[in-house]
DNA sequence: TCGACATTTTAACAATTATTAAACAATCGG
DNA sequence: CCGATTGTTTAATAATTGTTAAAATGTCGA
């Protein structure tokens, strides 16, 4: 993963709007919601949801597919694992197991 | 960890030389690395430095301690994992096996 | 204490970002 | 087709952020 992309990914969890956003769609699955029940949720208005959903594709953490009159937004799993790959890179200088801890997913 | 203080942290990694500032320091182990080493091997102004450590200190993501006239960073390894696992909480609506694949460290 | 070194703070400016209302597509049911 | 629904785009404004030079702080060796 290319630094100026993972800049981008963090840039674009790094809002708070956007990153219930994100944490939505990991808990909803590769099905993903529709614009609107995520507008619903969270409570957001539709213009501004759509602006934060075009910074998350951009940056490739979401992914949208249309149905019908819907448009359902998924996460995009690896690229947050590509991410948090990238930060951990050479951890301890490769000595990895001195800052190793158990993650859920 | 407090969704405000993921924000904090995801803002404080998405900015090119915080991010190679941060990497520096998670390649560099608990000991880490001199203010002024830093801003050698990057290539940065001394001031515009400190203004990025302090966004990463305040985001709890590096440390300091002062030792003689120079001052340490390091990285404060629970909080990157703290981050990481807000991001990934109930993934797949708790099925994380759906989404996992293996990480470095 | 003096002078040199290491780093931080302040102030100012340029650039980027978030939000909203209003106008604009696109899709469906009847 | 028409009207209602779903979502996006545009344009404008307010707020935040990154960078730099210059001044200030703190530490050490002589």
């Amino acid at each position: 993963m290319k630094p100026a992309q993972v800049v981008k990914a963090l840039a674009a969890l790094a809002q708070s709007t956007r990153l219930e956003v994100y944490r939505l769609l990991v808990a909803a699955g590769p099905e993903g919601m529709a614009a609107g029940q995520i507008a619903e949720k969270l409570d957001v208005a539709p213009a501004t949801l759509s602006f934060h959903f075009r910074t998350l594709s951009h940056a490739e953490l979401i992914e949208s597919r249309q149905d019908g009159r819907f448009v359902y937004y998924s996460a995009n799993f690896a690229a947050m694992n590509g991410m948090v790959d990238y930060l951990t890179e050479n951890c301890c200088g490769g000595n990895a197991e001195a800052c190793r801890t158990p993650r859920k997913c």
